[in-house]
DNA sequence: GTAAGTGCAAACGGTTTGCAGCCTC
DNA sequence: GAGGCTGCAAACCGTTTGCACTTAC
C-alpha cells in the first residue's frame, strides 16, 4: 500500500479497487452534471491520470452494474453518466448549455404505475427527460427567434 | 400493386414523389409498430421493392423532418420510426415482444409544462416511454425468475 | 500466485456522407 | 433541361472486445 485512500472500501465500488477505477469514481464525484464517457477519459487525461477510454467504459459499466452511477442516453445516441442519487428523479436539461436541474414526479411515478398497470403490464420501467433551454439560454435566443 | 395512390400528394412528403420515397411511407403506414430504418430496408427488399439503406435512412429523415414521422431511440441506441399521429402520447412498448400500446397522458403534459415553468425552461419538450413486459410475455418470465 | 483489471487497437453496429448516374418535375 | 434523388461503399462515432501484460488481494 502506497498511502492513497486505503483499500478498505471496495468490495462496494463493484470491483477492485485500483486507480483507474477511482479515478473514474472521483471525477464522477467531482460534478452534478452528466458526463460522457469520452468526456471523463479526457478530463482524467488533463488530470495527469491517464486512464484507457477502455477501461473507462468499463469501470462506468461496472458502476452503472452497481447502481453507484446513473446512466442515460441523449439524443445523440451518447450515453452520459452521473453519480447515482438514490431517490429515483428526473431531469430538466438545458439543450443548449447542458445545465441539468434535477426534478421528482410523484404525479409521473403515480401515472406510469396505473396506465402499466391498466394495460396489464409487468416490471415497467420509464424514461423520462426534459429537454428545454434554460432561463439564461432562452433569453440569448429570444432576439433574433421567428416561427 | 402498382396503381397505389397516386401521385399527387407530393408536395407534402417533404421532397419528390420517387418510388423509393413511397415505398418506405407505404411500409410505414402498413403497421402501427415502430420500425428501425434497417428493418424497413430489409421488409422493403422482400418486397420486391429495394431501396438502398442510404436513401431509407434519408427519406426517413426527410419524413421526420416533415412531420410525419415519428422518431424515437431505443435503449440500445437505435432509432425507431412510426407515421406520426397527431395527437401527441407516448408509448408503453414490451421489452420482450417489442409489442406498443400508445397511451396518452395529459397528466404528464401538464406536470412537465409546471415543472418547466417552475425552472424558468422554455421551449420544453420531453421524451417519455415506458418498458416493461406485457401480459403474455410476463407470465411467461414469471414461473423460472430468480434474482 | 491467481484472477481481475488495464491498455491498445481493431472490430462493431447504426447512421451519415461523397460522388457519379438516374429520374421527377 | 436542371436539380433533387438514389445507390454504393467508405467514413464516422460512440462503444465493445480480444489479447497480452500489470496489479490488487
Amino acid at each position: 500500500m502506497t498511502g492513497q485512500t486505503g483499500p478498505q472500501q471496495a468490495g462496494r465500488s463493484g470491483g477492485r479497487s485500483t486507480r483507474q477505477r477511482r479515478a473514474v469514481v472521483a471525477e464522477l464525484d467531482a460534478t452534478d452534471q452528466f458526463r460522457s464517457a469520452q468526456d471523463i477519459h479526457e478530463a482524467l487525461r488533463r488530470n495527469g491520470d491517464p486512464v484507457g477510454l477502455a477501461t473507462v467504459y468499463r469501470a462506468l459499466q461496472t458502476l452503472v452494474d452497481a447502481g453507484e452511477v446513473d446512466i442515460v442516453k441523449t439524443d445523440d445516441g451518447e450515453a452520459v453518466y452521473r453519480q447515482c442519487n438514490p431517490t429515483h428523479h428526473h431531469h430538466l436539461v438545458c439543450r443548449n448549455c447542458g445545465n441539468t436541474v434535477e426534478v421528482t414526479g410523484p404525479t409521473v411515478e403515480r401515472w406510469t404505475e396505473r396506465v402499466a398497470a391498466e394495460h396489464g403490464f409487468h416490471d415497467v420501467s420509464h424514461t423520462l427527460e426534459l429537454f428545454g433551454l434554460c432561463p439564461d439560454c432562452a433569453v440569448r435566443e429570444e432576439p433574433g427567434a421567428a416561427t
